[in-house]
RNA sequence: GGCGGCGUGGCCGAGUGGUUUAGGCAGGGGCCUGCAAAGCCCCGUACCCGGGUUCGAUUCCCGGCGCCGCCUCCA
């Protein structure tokens, strides 16, 4: 019982296994993991939002069960799509990679995904990979041809584990370019011989290392053999998560010990296209809706399962996360900075009860959408008791609910960000005067006023409030 | 062709072999309020279609129909 999540003892869906598991860790009490990141050639789109907010969320609820997480995401910046769009546009590799890195973090902050521990760079690894595929030649499992060096996947075994069928069921064909030199379909490319100025030396040439190759090299450099949990897209699971495992285990290493992969965001059947209104792009939806509600969004699946992300669904969970920052608003003292619990066995000291339902449901499998019913309902009860003046048992309520918020990354705004201006701040004044004197028509001429320069108006034991609509 | 997933009340979205319901949003009624807002209480008798197993299936099995993903670089 010195591991902490020993009493937590999250259970994931492993891909590998097909089956919900305990998240067995390395190493007592702390947790590596790897979550593959963007190739930066454009803005990022709706399911890269996705993935973040749910890998962010694993983060931050492994943390909050008392384990030290290592939280490992790589930018590939070294990619035929960014060559493509540099040579399009008459500029560098690195001017278009460092351009969409950029817009990366600011999207990622806007979102209030944190930071990952370690960001490794495709383009600085480059030695460590020429390494490897070095390795990989020298054991026999891997093969020079004109353009590049292959890995026999004949030769690795148990290909096909994330592909969830053997490799001889596997199609190949439909969308392979034409006969190489490769000698099997599934033979995929370690190392790229290229010479067009974006190009490392290497025993056979100047090329570039190929996309598997990175995340493999990168993952095991940084977290070392047998790392805890490697995670992404569901589309990652094969081929590139099945050819990264395919060169750790041909190259003799233990690689992930659980396969986390989230669904894909689905737009209603329906293309997305500007035409029906719906987002193109994480940084369109972050102009027109509230960071929090799509994270909201985000939690109210199943990470698992696909969602729907469109201006009506987002709008919606906005109006769920209204419900939420109304409680932070009516308990400003449980909500306040500092007074939040951030650690389940804290919280458990606290409120036990709610804590215990809390953690049953993310342990099962990160069930977000069974917690944050589990949160509804303490904020259900926090309002009832304050409504029959049951102030201690409110405020514990409150703070227990606003905590698990933040142990998902969401975080509750009270009053503190909607500061009315000097216009509004006259109106309320003037307002909260008429209403001392019980002049209704004028006072709610006043809240007419403000409700056109788009405030909500609540009255309060404090006298007038006002909130952004 | 192979593999995997999904189809739940007006909408979003969980879950389960049967006694009382996920949850949220929207809607209706009531309470509170000077009136509101916020909040509290109550309400809607849902589970793609056809078979089968069963005392009983939305939940298990079989077959359809529909939607989606993967099968070489897309999170």
């Amino acid at each position: 019982m010195n591991d902490p999540a020993e009493q937590a003892g999250i259970r994931l869906f492993d891909s590998a296994s097909g089956a919900v598991r305990p998240l067995r860790r390395r190493e007592p009490g702390r947790v590596s993991m790897y979550v593959c990141g963007p190739t930066v050639y454009d803005v990022p789109h709706l399911g890269h939002g996705r993935f973040s907010l749910v890998f962010d969320v694993l983060r931050r609820y492994l943390r909050f069960s008392g384990l030290e997480v290592h939280y490992v995401s790589n930018i590939t910046d070294v990619d035929d799509k960014i060559l493509a769009r540099a040579a399009a546009e008459g500029r560098s590799p690195q001017a278009v990679a460092e351009e969409f890195e950029a817009i990366w973090w600011s999207v990622m902050d806007a979102l209030g995904v944190e930071r990952p521990d370690d960001v490794p760079h495709a383009t600085a690894w480059v030695p460590a990979m020429v390494e490897m595929v070095q390795e990989l030649v020298a054991r026999g499992v891997a093969y020079e041809t004109d353009d590049g060096v292959y890995l026999d996947v004949g030769q690795v075994p148990g290909y096909g584990l994330l592909a969830l069928q053997p490799l001889d069921t596997l199609r190949a064909g439909a969308r392979v370019v034409s006969t190489d030199a490769k000698r099997s379909p599934h033979d995929f490319a370690l190392w790229k011989k290229a010479a067009d100025g974006h190009s490392w030396p290497s025993p056979w040439g100047p090329g570039r290392p190929g996309w598997h190759t990175e995340c493999v090299v990168m993952s095991l450099g940084l977290l070392g053999e047998g790392f805890d949990l490697h995670g992404g897209g569901q589309d990652l699971r094969f081929p590139h998560h099945e050819n990264e495992r395919a060169q750790a285990v041909a190259a003799g290493r233990a690689f992930a010990g659980h396969w986390v992969h989230n669904g894909f965001v689905e737009a209603g059947g329906e293309k997305m296209s500007k035409s029906l209104g719906n987002f193109t792009s994480l940084t369109e939806l972050l102009e027109q809706a509230d960071p929090r509600a799509f994270r909201l969004l985000v939690l109210r699946s199943h990470y698992r399962r696909g969602i729907e992300v469109s201006p009506a669904t987002v709008a919606d969970a906005g109006d769920a996360l209204a419900r939420l920052d109304a409680l932070a608003r009516r308990f400003p003292d449980a909500a306040g900075q500092g007074r939040q619990i951030t650690s389940v066995s804290e919280l458990r000291a606290e409120s036990e009860a709610e804590a215990a339902t809390f953690v049953e449901r993310m342990d099962d499998d990160l069930d977000t959408p069974g917690a944050l019913a589990a949160v509804f309902d303490i904020v259900r009860r926090a309002h009832g008791a304050a409504d029959a003046g049951e102030v201690a048992d409110a405020d514990r309520l409150a703070r227990c609910a606003v905590s698990l918020c933040q142990a998902m990354g969401l975080e509750l705004h009270g009053d503190a960000l909607d500061t009315p201006d000097a216009a509004a701040a006259e109106l309320v004044t003037r307002r909260d005067d008429a209403r001392a004197k019980r002049d209704w028509p004028l006072a709610d001429a006043l809240r007419a006023q403000l409700e056109e320069s788009g405030w909500v108006v609540e009255d309060s034991p404090a006298g007038t409030r006002l909130r952004r609509a």
